[in-house]
RNA sequence: CGGGUUGUGGCUCAGUUUGGUAGAGCGCUGCGUUCGGGACGCAGAGGCCGCAGGUUCAAAUCCUGUCAACCCGACCA
């Protein structure tokens, strides 16, 4: 490809709607452009970059036996409305209806299509197990979309869905699975962590995600170097904390009464007693569906909202209004606990082990003191509810976890019967009796991956690109276009790499050296070539790699061979 | 949806406080000079200042409404 005849607007400046360094880089160098609120267009660059990653998703769910199929966009309500999911889906479905008025969804999964083809065709134990995947855009006209690509309204995805005759073929569907999604992020050269995650509304009872680890990243991981736990903070499980050393045997002191005007938050009450936050209590009153519960987590710990929607099993969960609160238990914000209060209790089990401790007395401007759980109060459950922190213990070895953040880019979920039981979806055993299917699901943002990749590969000059997933392997820089011996070179150059194979964009632009360079580097190219005057004197080019700073004198006939051997050499997981 | 910020040529922004009829840099077009890290000169093109009302002799500027974008929270690939 020659740069005179590539789309690709490059911009000097960095727009000011982007935030983040892949939404930034990603239109500086002309990959995308907006087009509404979390919806883009893809420019060739990215185009050549989306299809290589795809490329790689195709050849690892194929050789997983898994096939492809196109599932229609546009989706009929009736579908979703035998899974429940039609009013379900709530607002980020985006809904519209045909000239008679008939309703449909712009996709935003395909759990039920795809069950329903299934359902359609496949009727015998013989015909399973069997996975199908599609790569396509969803709609999911999200709350906020942001930082570009990362979350967007339309973006493409790669599903795929498994349909087994039991729990134990799920299980091997899924083991194929996991291991195709790490091979697919291991060839595509992204540093990513697999951890456990909370399956939410797609539902199910097990599920990772693959995160790659990135500083914007949306979510929180909590991992362990020591055995490889790894899970997102809304799943990672909080050990039961032990008995706080010295506590068990300190002598329970009596409840006291104590004003503390003005002491709104945690943090008030800790200054003013001279306790550490963990020497206290903190309440929280949510609203579950229609009823008013109580929280209880140690003073320094927070809540985890997935940990206590999962325990309550309930639809809706907020914080509660404090005019509620006030009418429940007569005092407001700052001033709650759980001793004489009328609401159900659920206590994070570190709250089970606290002695002597402080907490609101339901009244306004006043606080307990020397409060104990068991004595002046009994939760209705103890449960873990709370977020780990690092440097709490490992659920699985005990050492202390780490956090990070991570940008989530596949989740795999094992979805069991779900689907099938709402859809019908049935085949008959080898007895003749009919069974439901039981089905897992598979997912990777094809379009957040890219962006992935560029928050994880770029630097102060622009992206970086990794050789797998590169738009182009090589770029080629004649350093001035006017000079015909340096663009008799280059175009010899040009056609030698392509025929030896690889992919070279050749920057024939009138343009001054400096413009060249800069776009090269922005777009992120691994490898350039450049082709100037002292070179040539000597029957040489420059060789510079994008992420190293000092160029490299290579003999005009050695550069093929030496250039085919680095792209190779990097092609490599 | 709540909280915050912002809408002025393709991009980045000034001008709004104190109303007087639109500017800069980059980019774009032409000519010339230049040519190994975002050149320089000259000459141009391009904006009813997000939109709709209102106040006023006069509105980018003041008022009301509305739309959009971005950031923080609840959702997710």
């Amino acid at each position: 490809m020659r740069s005179s005849q590539l789309f690709f607007p490059t911009l000097r400046e960095v727009p000011s709607e982007a935030e983040v360094v892949s939404h930034q880089l990603l239109l500086r160098a002309g990959f995308i452009r907006k087009s509404s609120g979390g919806i883009y267009t893809y420019l060739p660059l990215a185009m050549r970059v989306l299809h290589k990653i795809q490329q790689i998703v195709r050849e690892e769910m194929d050789a997983a036996g898994a096939q492809e199929i196109l599932m229609p966009i546009v989706q009929p309500k009736e579908l979703w409305e035998k899974s429940g999911r039609w009013s379900a889906y709530g607002d980020e479905m985006f809904r519209l209806s045909d000239r008679h008025g008939r309703e449909f969804s712009l996709g935003p999964t395909h759990e039920e299509v795809v069950t329903d083809v299934v359902d359609g065709d496949v009727h015998s134990y013989r015909d399973l197990p069997m996975i199908l995947y599609q790569i396509q855009n969803k709609y999911r006209d999200e709350i906020r979309p942001r930082f570009g690509l990362m979350r967007g309204r339309e973006f493409i995805m790669k599903d795929a869905y498994s349909f087994d005759t039991d729990a134990e073929g799920l299980d091997q569907s899924y083991e194929k699975m996991r291991q195709a999604y790490c091979r697919i992020f291991d060839r595509i050269g992204l540093k990513y962590r697999m951890v456990d995650a909370d399956s939410g509304a797609i539902g199910g009872n097990n599920s990772n995600e693959f995160m790659v680890l990135a500083s914007s990243g949306e979510d929180t991981i909590i991992y362990c170097d020591q055995c490889h736990y790894g899970a997102n903070l809304e799943k990672a499980v909080c050990p039961e904390s032990p008995t706080v050393e010295g506590k068990s045997t300190t002598k329970l002191l009596e409840l006291e009464k104590i004003a503390t005007p003005g002491v709104k938050t945690v943090k008030d009450l800790s200054d003013l007693l001279g306790h550490p936050e963990s020497d206290q209590i903190k309440t929280l009153i949510y609203l579950a569906d229609e009823e008013l519960i109580c929280v209880l987590l140690r003073g320094d710990h927070e809540l985890n909202e997935t940990k206590l929607k999962n325990l309550l099993g309930c639809n809706l969960l907020v914080m509660a209004a404090e005019s509620d609160v006030r009418s429940a238990l007569g005092a407001g914000f700052g001033s709650l606990g759980p001793v004489n209060n009328p609401l159900k209790i659920y206590a994070d089990n570190a709250v089970q082990h606290l002695v002597n401790v402080g907490c609101g007395a339901n009244e306004d401007g006043f606080h307990f003191i020397h409060v104990n759980p068991g004595r002046d109060f009994v939760p209705y459950a103890y449960a873990d509810l709370r977020n780990a922190a690092p440097g709490d213990p490992c659920p699985c070895c005990g050492r202390p976890v780490g956090a990070m953040r991570g940008v989530e880019v596949g989740h795999i979920f094992k979805l069991g019967e779900k689907y099938s039981r709402a859809m019908n979806a049935t085949y008959l055993d080898q007895s003749g009796k009919v069974q439901y299917m039981v089905m897992g699901c598979y997912g990777i943002g094809v379009s957040r991956t890219m962006a992935a990749a560029v928050e994880q590969n770029n630097d102060a000059h622009g992206m970086t690109w990794p050789m797998p997933i590169t738009p182009f392997q090589v770029i080629i820089v004649p350093v001035n276009a006017k000079k015909a011996d340096q663009m008799e070179v280059a175009e010899q150059l040009y056609h030698d790499l392509e025929n030896a194979g690889l992919e070279v964009l050749l920057d024939d632009r009138d343009e001054r050296t400096g413009v060249k360079f800069k776009d090269a580097d922005l777009i992120g190219i691994p490898i350039r070539i450049n082709v100037g005057p002292k070179g040539l004197a000597l029957g040489q080019v420059e060789l510079k790699l994008r992420r190293e700073e000092e160029a490299e004198m290579i003999a005009l006939p050695d550069i093929v061979t030496k250039v085919k051997n680095l792209v190779e050499a990097q092609l490599k997981p």
